[in-house]
RNA sequence: GCGCCUGUAGCUCAGUUGGAUAGAGCAUGCGCCUUCUAAGCGCACGGUCGAGGGUUCGAAUCCUUCCAGGCGCGCCA
């Protein structure tokens, strides 16, 4: 619609030049936009406001120009010029209706599209380590990474989802002192209690299951409790088992599946690491200082260089994660997308850095980050620290269980990943009939309602037969609904290309609130059987919309409430 | 001190990549169920878009300087 829209004005523009009345090198990048105001009509270009200088004229006057030199086009019903000199469109009623037929026979296929077909890209979400339950932290990452995944998929990409353990890092020798120090009977504050040691109650559950010869069933491993308060190997590979056990189960909770667990310990198994390393001092970026290797990020735009290997002699953090980077290039991925806490973003610069540095042809902005910012958790009117090694802090099971799994994933991917966020329990719980969610879900399953009472009355619903009248739907409501449906398969493609899923959630709630405001007004099942079809038509199309929206937001869409 | 993110209604947040009179939910007040689900609808109230300067036909949006908050700045991950 907007092409052709492009392409009426493009013949404007160029039959004006040609009668001389325009500079005959005037260079249009002409623009159609969505008008918010419906009196402002369907559509708008903004064309004869940015031409207006260079074409010596003042921008109403060239507008009507522009308006009379269009061409006629069935699917237009009117022109405007408004304001200082904007051209607005108005649609042709049957151009407008004409999205219904659209939906239904699209189907759970409307709004998806072919923008990345035959390229394949890995989102890498939650990633958390395996030293404790997912906080709501984490939560936030599985709700908007899940999301991303959907809605990358929904616009043709081949997608794989990823979730990184980082098994072989100091943070798990720091577990598995602590759980040590539990299985000994210690307490955090003890004299022998591990400095930094993770203080959590979970802690002392992990080592009691060990000491009791627990066997953890996970998805790729068997691990049995040794019952040896001496043997720290033994324990190291029971509690990352045991925890990795419980956040699987957290995220099933959720609905959160992952097609990759990729450990950090495969890389050293592998040999990625050493070969990572040899990479980048054969390539000339490296130095030894103060007993350390470095590497010379600053080569590469980073602020300052980076330690390698540790004087002790064990690799920093920062290279199995370049190495993990590599081994994500070479699997053949067009695109990568992590997302991760803001708290991560220092590792943007230096992990592409470490990766230009291996010069092995990756682009210089590969990988693509999506940062989300922090969660802060209300309860009873005070904030909740977020402290693993102080071990209080809410869990995202508890969410789960106390708001609920739809409510919980809604909320929050229904906030820019950028914005700040504040979860009110106390607000959640005490007013969870008032959530956004709830009144979405509500419009989804009042549309079926409506189609179980026509079939109760025993009505045939033919699809093909109502489609025939749609030049009935001309009401206020109903001409809000229709540009809401039309306006839905590029919102997709725009929340998927700039990673923003929080808009298919503002759309949902905007067209779930057209749809209650009509349903009101207007009753659906009424005698005039052209009517009532048009409408039940209309009806079906939102749910199928609803439907769609709701997917990619990874909520669920009842049938009734 | 440096880097990233943010500042919009009493509260929680949107704002379609620079468009027209800045929106929604919650909260507050007043209405609407004999009628397809009231988990709903309508009306009202509520704003110097953190502050100043700049860019242009046009700025919440872009640039700049301040102010305020969050996160990061480790041979932790």
């Amino acid at each position: 619609m907007k092409e052709q829209l492009i392409s009426l004005i493009e013949q404007a523009l160029s039959s004006l030049a040609a009668d001389g009345q325009l500079p005959a090198d005037l260079q249009a990048d002409i623009k159609i936009d969505r008008t918010r105001d419906k009196q402002h009509g369907d559509l708008a270009s903004n064309i004869a406001l940015t031409l207006a200088k260079r074409a010596g004229r003042n921008p109403r006057e060239l507008a009507g120009m522009i308006c009379d030199a269009l061409p006629d086009a069935d699917f237009i019903r009117d022109t405007d010029i408004a304001g200082p000199g904007f051209i607005n469109f108005f649609l042709s009623d049957s151009s407008s209706q004409a999205v219904v037929k659209r939906v239904l026979e699209a189907g759970y296929s409307y709004g998806r599209s072919e923008a990345g077909a035959g390229q394949r890209v890995q989102v890498e979400y939650v990633s958390a380590n395996p030293t404790g339950p997912l906080h709501v932290g984490h939560g936030r990452g599985a709700a908007v990474g899940d999301s991303l995944c959907r809605l990358m998929a929904a616009t043709g990409w081949e997608v794989a989802s990823e979730f990184y353990y980082n098994d072989a890092g100091a943070q798990i020798s720091n577990l598995a002192l602590s759980v040590q120090a539990r299985a000994n009977g210690w307490e955090p504050g003890h004299a022998q209690w591990p400095e930094d040691g993770y203080r959590g109650e979970y802690i002392a559950e992990v080592a009691k299951a060990y000491m009791a010869g627990e066997t953890i069933d996970a998805e790729d491993q068997h691990v049995t409790g040794a019952a040896d308060p001496g043997d720290i190997e033994a324990i190291r590979r029971f509690a990352v088992a045991y925890l990795r056990r419980e956040q699987d189960l957290d995220l099933k909770a959720f609905g959160v599946h992952f097609d990759v667990y990729f450990l950090e310990s495969s890389l050293y198994e592998i040999g990625a690491v050493d070969a990572t390393v040899a990479r980048l001092i054969d390539g000339g970026h490296t130095y030894e200082a103060d007993g350390a290797l470095w590497l010379r990020t600053t080569t590469f735009g980073d602020d300052k260089d980076r330690v390698m290997r540790k004087q002790d002699g064990n690799y920093t953090y920062f290279l199995p994660d370049v190495a993990y980077h590599l081994n994500k290039w070479e699997r053949g991925f067009a695109r990568v997308v992590n997302e991760q806490g803001a708290d991560h973003h220092s590792t943007v610069t230096r992990v592409r850095a470490g990766l230009q540095a291996l010069d092995k042809g990756v682009p210089e902005g590969w990988p693509d980050y999506v940062l989300h910012q922090m969660v802060t958790v209300m309860r009873d009117g005070e904030e909740v620290k977020l402290s693993k090694r102080a071990g209080s802090y809410v869990t995202l099971r508890d969410l789960i269980d106390e708001v609920g799994r739809d409510a919980t994933r809604y909320f929050l991917v229904a906030r820019a990943p950028t914005s700040q966020i504040t979860f009110d329990i106390d607000l959640a719980l005490s007013q969870s009939n008032d959530n956004p969610v709830y009144y979405i879900q509500y419009a989804h399953a009042r549309a079926c309602s409506v189609m179980r009472k026509l079939e109760d009355q025993g009505w045939q619903w033919q699809p093909e037969e109502a489609l025939a009248h749609l030049d009935s739907l001309t009401e206020e409501h109903e001409r809000a609904l229709l540009k809401r449906l039309d306006q839905y398969p590029e919102l997709v493609a725009a929340a998927a290309r700039n990673f923003e899923p929080h808009n298919i959630a503002n759309y949902l709630r905007e067209l779930a609130g057209d749809f209650h405001t009509w349903y009101n007004a207007h009753k659906m099942l009424v005698d005039d059987s052209d009517l009532r079809n048009a409408r039940v038509a209309l009806s079906q199309a939102v749910r199928q919309v609803t439907a769609n929206g709701l997917d990619l937001l990874g909520v669920s869409a009842p049938e009734s409430m």
